[in-house]
DNA sequence: CGTGAAATAAAAGAGCC
DNA sequence: GGCTCTTTTATTTCACG
């Protein structure tokens, strides 16, 4: 598999590209003290060994009617492996769930759930989520404010 | 401010750049069935309205060293606005915390901390968040395995 | 909203440092 | 590995139906 040595400029690259995806190679390539070729060519070695996952559009969730946000704390009866998978692959088919997590510590998986509003949500609960025979024990925590959200990974552990 | 309506094109335009944010407009134009120019006047409109907010590129935490994140619920000792505006402030300026919430349920705000190991995560646990004396009680939840991130947002409820 | 033409910009490649 | 220059390709933009 690919090998893992990014220089700065590396770092430099995927900072600006998540700053502003759309950046054509041009512009990057001036901003990262680069001519455009090299640019181009890295920035392809970046996507093709999935340092850059994907290119996404930041829609603002509240004006697109999905102002409400949930952060889920599931507990679950059993970890034997095949109802636990069951469940894990219930809940990342779910469309409302936009990040789920096993996790070490209260709770053995969180969800972030976003819906248009609290009936939605109890819509969510009850037919979805609870309808899941292993669910043992749900914890809602509801956004009231974001302060924020989908911020550009720190990468300076590695010289940006 | 602007107004709400959103047809069903322009979910279907913010669907198609929610998975590829570097579409070009003439590929979009044509996954929406539109053609290219009126295609380009909603994106733009979109863009100045506040719908779409942002165009990012999606690193892959793991391979550029963050591999580890933990979501955080935090409660604080004192909700007066000043020194709870304070605490957000402090919050908000930290780059390893990528989302940040003011929430209702068990604990007050919610954090989600991305940092490349268990040291740094301990580190910044130590010198930051408890270091801000309004801080009572910190519930880390250490993600062992991320089984979706970073998912699109639902848009069915808008005729997509 | 659609069509088509014109201007612009970007990506890709060759050869060289 | 990087730079420049050229070629080719595609995208944006605009005026008009």
């Amino acid at each position: 598999m690919p090998k893992n040595d990014l220089d700065a400029i590396d770092c430099r690259i995927m900072a600006a590209l998540q700053a502003d995806g759309r950046l054509s190679n041009i512009d990057l390539a001036e901003r990262v003290g680069l001519s455009p070729s090299p640019c181009l060519r890295r920035v392809k070695r970046l996507e093709r060994e999935g340092y850059i996952d994907a290119y996404r559009a930041v829609l603002q969730r509240d004006r697109v009617g999905l102002g409400f946000s949930v952060f889920v704390g599931v507990k679950i009866e059993s970890h034997a492996n095949d109802r636990a998978l069951a469940f894990e692959k219930a809940v990342t088919a779910m469309p409302e769930v936009v990040a789920f997590h096993l996790v070490s510590g209260e709770v053995d998986y969180f969800l972030e759930v976003v819906v248009p509003d609290l009936e939605r949500y109890r819509e969510f609960m009850v037919t979805k989520l609870l309808e899941l025979p292993i669910v043992r024990e749900v914890r809602s925590n509801i956004a009231i404010q974001t302060l924020k959200a989908g911020a550009p990974l720190p990468l300076g552990h590695l010289g940006a």
